[in-house]
DNA sequence: CTGGCGATTTAGACAAAGTCCAGGCAGCGG
DNA sequence: CCGCTGCCTGGACTTTGTCTAAATCGCCAG
């Protein structure tokens, strides 16, 4: 028999607020995808994303997966983090902090807000203005024995 | 007719040289993309570096480009930024420094060392050491008129 | 309740960036 | 000059993401 996951899911109504309050009308999808999504500061490919949901029984195609992660990173719900040139990663904590990327092992994981300190920015070039700052540390597992 | 366009490239012995500099065995395809690539500071994408050589006649191969565009980034002659999560960059200026990143544009400029302030690193998860920091400041056009 | 309409969703075709592979070539050590 | 090792190549392949045309949904006016 297949086995069986239990995948912590927010109620609908907490998923339907949380929409609201960024102003996206919440569609049986998007509700979907809020729900596996939002219950805990997480990073998710797309790819593990569209899994996930569909690991949850209802599905929900491809395209509308893509699309929703962009509606929700636009309307500030999730950030898009990009550290891997070959995949996007959403990060449903959209507060300012910043990230550790083991490129050994390609985990991403938050950095406690406190312990970076805020940093004077440097003017934009002329012409822009500064939409979000981006601060990726990437580490390497430490070998264990170094002669 | 075609158009001729002037293709600065670095002499054979002065890319010979970077290349063992840094302990690569210089061959053939490496000088080429290195003398295109090393005449000045610039941020090009693989495939860009690919038309590139190939304009200067020499013809190139893609896989040899991607290799090779990733044996200099480990060797440290070139560093690879991350922006945008469909390709990636590479940057010949590959002393410590962040970007900007225009997300209209798609273009990436260096940020004088001088104006980011050198920010106290957080402690890198457990059994991890830091490998690099990389600032990403994404910016945006700014709007021409605003009521 | 019903019709209509714009927004949303869908499957699948498509595109772009990058990787892999098997075969051929190069250049150096002997 | 020979052979070994590493390098290069074209092309097939993979992966991630986008596009499209058609079906469906949600919701309001009548």
């Amino acid at each position: 028999m297949s086995e069986v996951v239990a995948i912590p899911v927010l109620s609908e109504e907490q998923a339907t607020a949380r929409l609201r309050e960024h102003g996206i009308l919440p569609t049986q999808q998007r509700l979907q995808i809020a729900q596996v999504l939002l219950t805990r500061d997480q990073h998710l490919s797309a790819e593990q994303v569209l899994e996930l949901v569909n690991a949850t029984g209802k599905s929900v195609s491809k395209a509308t997966v893509y699309n929703t992660l962009g509606l929700f990173a636009e309307k500030g719900i999730l950030r898009e983090v990009n550290v891997d040139p070959i995949r996007a990663f959403y990060d449903t904590n959209s507060s300012a902090h910043h990230h550790f990327y083991n490129v050994d092992t390609g985990e991403l994981s938050d950095i406690d807000s406190g312990q970076m300190p805020v940093e004077q920015l440097p003017v934009a070039p002329a012409g822009t203005v500064v939409d979000e700052v981006d601060v990726i540390i990437r580490v390497r597992n430490a070998d264990p024995v170094k002669p």
